[in-house]
DNA sequence: TGATAATTGTAATTCTATAACATATCAAGC
DNA sequence: GCTTGATATGTTATAGAATTACAATTATCA
C-alpha cells in the first residue's frame, strides 16, 4: 500500500526526508554517520534507483574519496546492517531504503525491461510462508522477497492498446 | 506445507523420481536432455544441497565432461529455464526442484549457519505482495523468496534447554 | 542429403566481493 | 590533555561468480 512505486515524484524532498531521518537515527543509537558512509547514502538517494557497487565506486573515486572496493563495499555494509539501504539480490545491487528508522521488511518490484524498483512491504513470518516455515520448525529472522515482471510504464508500452 | 524440509529421507527415490519426472517432461516437450545437462541434474539431485556453480564444474570437470564455466551455466541456464532446477539468489547457488514437472512458485528457507535450503511454497501473487503489486501497475511474473533463519536442528543445538 | 538451428568447447574477460594488513581517527577513562 | 582500545579508512592482492565471443560439433527436419 505505501509502494509510492514506479510514480514521478519530488525526489529532493524524499532525499532530504531520508537523509534526515538517518541522521536522526544515528545520532540516537551513537552510530559513525561518517563522511564516505553518508556519501554512499547521498549518491544512492539522488540516483533514486538500484546500483551496483561498482557504480557507486566510480562516483567516490571521481570524487577522491577512496577508490578501492573494500571503501564502498564497508561503507554499504554499514547501511545494508541499520536498513538504510537494501540489497537488491537479484540484480547484486544497492538501494536506498523509502523509510529508513522504521522496522519493516522490504519487498521489492523489480522491471526486467528497465530495471525500475520500487520498495513494497511484506510480512514473511505471516502467510504460506510462514506456516511453511512453522512447519518445518524453521525460525526465519530475515527475507529476501523479490518480484520480478513489468511495471506500469514498461507494461503499458507493449501492451498499446490493451 | 510440502516441505518435506530439514528431515532426513529417502534420498536414492527422490532422486530418482525427479530425474524420471525431467525426463518424461522432456519428451514431452522435445526438450534435448543432454549428457552435459542430464549430469549436472544429477549431481544436483544426489548433493541434494544448494552448489555454486563452480562446484558443480568441478565434479564435470573430474569427469571430463567439460571444464570451462560455460559449460556448466549454460547446463544450468537450461534447467533453471525449465524449472528442474532453481537458483538461490542469496547464497549464488542452485538446487534441484523438489517436484520438477509442476508449476509452482518456489520459496526457499535458508539456515545461515549449516547452509542448508529446504522448498516451500509461496504464493507471491496473492497476500500482501500481490496487493502492492497491484496498486502499483506492477505485473508480477516470477518471485524471489527466500527466508534466512536457523533450521530446526541448528536451532536446538543453540538453545539446549529451551 | 543438405540446410538450419541448437549445443558444446575454449579462451579471455568482466563483474562482484572479500582477505589481509597498515594507517588513521574516534571515544572514553584516567 | 594523554593514553588506550575500538572503530574506521586506505591499499594491495586475490577469490568468487558470470558472461562475451567465436569456433567446432551435433541434432532436427524439410
Amino acid at each position: 500500500m505505501d509502494t509510492i512505486g514506479f510514480a514521478r515524484h519530488d525526489h529532493k524532498s524524499c532525499e532530504q526526508t531520508a537523509l534526515a531521518a538517518v541522521e536522526a537515527h544515528c545520532a540516537a543509537h551513537k552510530l559513525q554517520f561518517t563522511p564516505v558512509r553518508r556519501r554512499v547514502l547521498e549518491i544512492l538517494l539522488s540516483e533514486h534507483r538500484a546500483m551496483g557497487a561498482y557504480d557507486i565506486l566510480d562516483v567516490l573515486r571521481s570524487e577522491g574519496m577512496g577508490s578501492q572496493p573494500p571503501v564502498a563495499y564497508r561503507a554499504l555494509d554499514f547501511l545494508v546492517t541499520h536498513r538504510f539501504v537494501h540489497k537488491v539480490e537479484r540484480l547484486n545491487a544497492f538501494i536506498a531504503c523509502t523509510h529508513p528508522g522504521e522496522t519493516h521488511t522490504p519487498a521489492f518490484l523489480i522491471c526486467r525491461n528497465c530495471d525500475a524498483v520500487a520498495e513494497a512491504q511484506a510480512e514473511p513470518t505471516r502467510g504460506i510462508l510462514g506456516h511453511a516455515a512453522d512447519a518445518a520448525g524453521f525460525e526465519i529472522e530475515q527475507a529476501v522477497i523479490e518480484a520480478v515482471g513489468l511495471c506500469p510504464n514498461c507494461h503499458e508500452a507493449r501492451t498499446p492498446c490493451a
